[in-house]
DNA sequence: CCTACAATCTGTAGCCACTACAGATGCAAG
DNA sequence: CTTGCATCTGTAGTGGCTACAGATTGTAGG
């Protein structure tokens, strides 16, 4: 029943292809320990297979989202625990969504005060720049 | 009349303490050429003036704006060059409010989806981890 | 003047998450 | 067997700091 064989392996390039991850990422990866180190060839290249797909994708999936790579490394170890560990990966997301939040807020100040100065600084009328003005003697 | 004495000069301790700078930075910004060296003392300590206060100034409020380094010293040579070139300090600060506008727009995304995903990740009701099932198998 | 002790000095390395080489191999098609 | 691309390792760079270590310098009290 082993006849049908498993996938064949796929070197870094292909990989990097089919996960639309850059190769030295990879390997940048595999250096900190995210993504674990595959067999080689013969000649020490590195042979892929379908769970170092799936591994990578949820990678990406999560740096898509935000998480660093320590968050990525917690919650690889709650999948991998088999127990279903819910509420862990949502008290980290929660976290997580509340530092997004926190930073569009500052985002949003930044733009405010950035609409300001450009609003103040329309042509004609000027002696001196707005902008400078604020830069250099404050709001 | 130049009986009335210039300010005494500040050691770096001191015009951290009243810009809010960071020594380190400071050392850092004179390294990166953001700030100009100031003269010594004897024993090689730097002394600052007023202007290194005002340049500072300038510089940290520009930060807290989310100008980069490199923006900053564009600033620097616009605001030193004379002439007012306010059209070209609005074109800099149109395109960092753009950048802002462009980051605040993809972290909303980014919120949105982990909304989602915690949402859905409400205690009972679960055989799996909807947020692990998410990073797993995509949208 | 001497002694503490604080402040400052230089230089280097670390942070995050990559990215970009150089120079040496490996592999597969023709 | 050759050609030429893929991959290998190791190192260094990015931005904007921050954190040391180990050596000086400055200053206030006795």
């Amino acid at each position: 029943m082993q006849t049908r064989s498993r996938a064949r392996p796929l070197p870094i390039g292909r990989l990097s292809k089919t996960t639309g991850v850059n190769i030295e990422t990879i390997r940048y990866y595999e250096r900190v320990g995210l993504l674990p180190a595959p067999p080689r060839s013969t000649g020490r290249h590195r042979l892929y297979d379908e769970a170092h797909v799936q591994r990578l994708c949820f990678i990406r999936r999560s740096r898509e989202l935000g998480f660093s790579l320590d968050d990525i490394r917690a919650l690889h170890t709650l999948a991998d625990s088999g127990n279903v560990a819910c509420s862990d990966t949502r008290e980290m997301t929660l976290r997580h969504l509340a530092d997004v939040r926190g930073k569009i807020a500052s985002l949003r100040k930044l733009e405010r005060a950035l609409k300001v100065m450009t609003d103040a600084c329309q042509p004609g009328s000027q002696r001196s720049c707005p902008i400078l003005d604020t830069l250099n003697f404050g709001r």
